[in-house]
DNA sequence: TCTGGGGTCCTAGGACCC
DNA sequence: TCTGGGGTCCTAGGACCC
């Protein structure tokens, strides 16, 4: 079997470096794109905070009441203060569009993992070098023609890939060979490996587990005990081999929405008036990729504690009308309306929607 | 300082069928 | 009459990713 080679493409801090191209007296400001902070009474987070940003301790996924906090510490300290910018999602897809364009002309089989992320397939280079000087090109281009950087990963597989292209960041190139993968990961926080979250990594620092060789001590049947059926994967990851596939496209699963509320609510009219407007939404982009019908209604319930509860339901017919949706979504919503689910009479923070089971 | 919104995948129990 | 067992579907919850 030939050898592969894997590169993965991260945009740096991208919804941010759109926001700069859009608005140059951002350039070189603390700036986060995210949730509105009113005045640290905001509800959100942070979604992308620019390197200015970080230097305050601001990173994705922060309460954007914490950053806001962030800011005004600055500010005491005659730093200058964060800019706090709305997100605008169309604008991303745009310009996400058009570096998967630049990517394809030099690469035939690339996956495109998120909005600012993607898995390109350039065992077809033949070498490691003749990758690197494609991966240059690559760079250079969405320099040029978007006047953003691109941090790549070039590696024998996703895996490798992916933690390469994160290790120098931004405007990065690392190369990892398969000799070098397992090396390159030994003495990394077990963190770094995709699928080890917060909570999986607190498990395992409570019995010592810290770093990627670490991990190397189980075996694999002791793996499978301790992580489920992805421990068997975790066991090849951990030496740095993954041979999971390069995909082209894969179908879209589900299609929801959800949201928070301003303030947590009791008012069933406003709370079932939400509700129909965002089944209205996700009828409405259901259509747009393409699906005719759906089998299953979920309706998400996150109430004032952060307790959050599904109800679903599965059709045995499938449909593609709105009204359905509509009368199965309340359905499942009532029963939080009244004492039976919902006997504290708790306030509501979030209800959400979703459909699965599509066929096009 | 409370914790977004878009998703995916996995687990586990119960129903049901053969 | 001690309680088989495998497969599949449904439901609810949870971890994780960007």
């Amino acid at each position: 079997m030939p050898t592969r080679i894997i590169g993965h493409l991260d945009m740096d801090a991208f919804f941010a470096a759109i926001e700069e191209l859009n608005n140059p007296r951002l350039k070189g400001l603390p700036m986060v794109v995210g949730a509105d902070p009113q005045d640290g009474k905001g509800r959100g987070v942070v979604s992308t905070s620019n390197y200015p940003a970080r230097v305050y301790g601001i990173y994705s996924a922060m309460p954007i009441t914490q950053a806001w906090g962030r800011s005004e510490a600055a500010k005491r300290r005659g730093d200058p203060p964060v800019v706090f910018v709305r997100p605008h999602f169309t604008r991303y897809t745009e310009v996400s569009g058009k570096i998967s364009l630049i990517v394809r002309k030099h690469v035939p089989l690339v996956e495109e993992a998120s909005i600012d992320e993607m898995y390109l397939d350039l065992s077809f280079a033949g070498s490691f070098e003749k990758a690197q000087k494609i991966c240059q090109e690559i760079k250079k281009e969405i320099h040029s023609k978007e006047n953003l950087t691109a941090s790549i990963g070039i590696g024998p597989n996703k895996l490798i890939a992916k933690i390469a292209s994160d290790f120098k960041k931004p405007d990065g190139l690392t190369l990892v060979k398969e000799s070098d993968a397992e090396t390159f990961v030994a003495p990394m926080s077990v963190r770094r490996i995709p699928g080890i979250g917060p909570k999986t990594e607190a498990r395992l620092v409570e019995q010592g587990i810290r770093v990627v060789k670490d991990l190397k001590r189980f075996t694999k049947e002791e793996m499978k005990e301790m992580f489920g059926k992805w421990g068997l994967d975790l066991y090849e990851k951990v030496r740095g081999r993954d041979d999971s596939p390069v995909l082209e496209d894969y179908e879209v699963k589900s299609v929801g929405e959800q949201e928070t509320f301003p303030e947590d609510t009791r008012n069933s009219d406003f709370i079932l008036k939400c509700l129909m407007a965002m089944a209205k939404n996700v009828m409405a982009r259901f259509f747009q990729l393409g699906f005719k019908t759906f089998r299953t209604v979920v309706v998400i319930v996150r109430f004032s504690d952060f307790e959050t509860k599904t109800r679903s339901r599965t059709i045995s017919e499938p449909s593609g009308s709105q009204k359905k949706l509509e009368t199965e979504a309340i359905k499942l919503l009532l029963p939080f309306l009244d004492r039976r689910e919902n006997p504290k009479k708790k306030m509501f923070r979030l209800i959400g929607i979703r459909i699965e089971k599509l066929e096009k």
